[in-house]
DNA sequence: CGAGTAAAGGTCAAGGTGACTCTAACGTGA
DNA sequence: TCACGTTAGAGTCACCTTGACCTTTACTCG
């Protein structure tokens, strides 16, 4: 039972934020990359992570290795896929099961950065070690896709938000405009979201109502993964709106 | 980075294919499994499956497993999750990569079957061996949501068939009567199928036409895991029906 | 040869969606 | 202070999809 080469097994994550580009002005997706400091791919950008350890879950070591790498806790995190082809790795086999992570915008500019950690915008990387680009574009598919059908989109805002930003968390990642009045119908229509009857004061133009995800509502995938499949069992931390707001 | 009880990783795979079901009359799902012999569970049954040979692509393991424990090969095959949970398993730590397999019905009633394989419809299992009933109930979700926006369910057809067929597939998975007549527009206007020119005959009523997958289009889902993601290399086998066919 | 039944092609109304218009309500600057 | 620009938010309309249902066709079986 005991093979003289025994395949190794690693945990990484893709974890995925919003910031405003610089070249285009509007919101993109961002993502933290590790230097390689060991000599597979020596020196080249990767995803976080590392080799499982024995004692720990499987999601608990996906998120461990976020909070290490960047200090922030994810807002949803979900086993991705497993990559374990033969020649992914050189010397001995490797094979990695990957989670993806959503984090909020306001944290991630507060996440460390240093030499060896750094932030990329997703839809311009440079060459990484391993298959890790396949593994982003997966990843970033997966995300696009199931922005559509589930509301995802929660996870990148604070606690109450406006359907504006919502909207702009939309738009960010689905690279395409929406129609802020069908927007509006279809959010309110499909019930995932509450009105706190709290308006955002101090912006220009009319306030716009601040609303908050509606945790009763279970319109979500309901696969019978448990209730923590998605949605880690960290609390959504309080809301980070610096603007004060009014009845 | 050598721990002293590493996990070891394993390869399973959930297998399905459509038979009349004896108590209810129409087509149901069944899915074959094995019975333990060895210590943990044994004697109770598990799916099939095994330790992940240090040389072998995980499909190609999930296939191998399949062919061995069923004779059969499958017409679709993807990954379905990696259970790796503490507790999943007693003794040392288990992570078993997960595989769902479609086969096809006629195949499925040729396929080995012994004392340690035997099929079971997938609405009334036993209880199983580890978390695979929990697995099970997984892959079931994945394969009743997947049939509605992809076209899984050719792979439990041969190379030609009848839309009542293909119908009576999606019935079987849906566990629910569709319309014919919204049925034949809904396939016929999205081009995942082509019209043969024949039609089978020997039937009474009315002789239906035989129609073909249609190669050409990919209307799945073209999600950046390779063009062999969920279609093995394997063709599809030649047409199994009986039934001769004319102009 | 008539009866029965499924195949195959159609109609119709309800609901959802995209494109668009209109009014409300704020801050800003002249 | 007050017109202005801009966004929030409500509403309208045409188009398409979908479910329910109807009609005709074409075979086998008794």
């Amino acid at each position: 039972m005991t093979d003289p080469h025994p395949p190794v097994l690693a945990v990484s994550t893709v974890i995925f934020a919003l910031r405003p580009d610089v070249e285009s002005g509007f919101m993109t997706l961002w993502l933290p990359l590790v230097r390689r400091t060991r000599d597979p791919y020596l020196g080249l950008w990767a995803l976080p992570g590392g080799w499982l350890p024995p004692e720990e879950e499987l999601s608990t070591a996906a998120a461990s290795t976020l909070r290490e790498t960047t200090g922030l806790s994810p807002n949803y995190l979900e086993q991705l896929y497993t990559f374990g082809d033969l020649g992914r790795s050189p010397g001995s086999r490797v094979v990695s099961i990957v989670y993806w992570a959503l984090v909020q915008s306001t944290e991630a500019e507060l996440a460390a950065v240093g030499d060896n950690v750094q932030w990329f915008p997703a839809d311009r990387l440079p060459e990484l070690a391993f298959d890790h680009n396949h593994i982003v574009e997966y990843a970033l598919w997966r995300l696009r896709t199931k922005v559509e059908y589930s509301r995802i989109a929660h996870a990148f805002l604070g606690e109450t938000f406006t359907l504006a930003q919502l909207r702009d968390v939309h738009e960010a990642v689905l690279r395409r405009a929406l129609d802020p009045a069908n927007f509006r119908r279809m959010i309110e229509s499909s019930g995932t979201v509450v009105d706190t009857g709290l308006r955002l004061a101090g912006v220009p133009h009319r306030p716009p109502r601040l609303y908050r995800y509606n945790d009763s509502q279970s319109l979500t995938e309901q696969s019978p993964l448990g209730p923590s499949a998605g949605w880690p069992e960290t609390p959504l931390q309080s809301t980070p709106h610096p603007p004060r707001s009014t009845t």
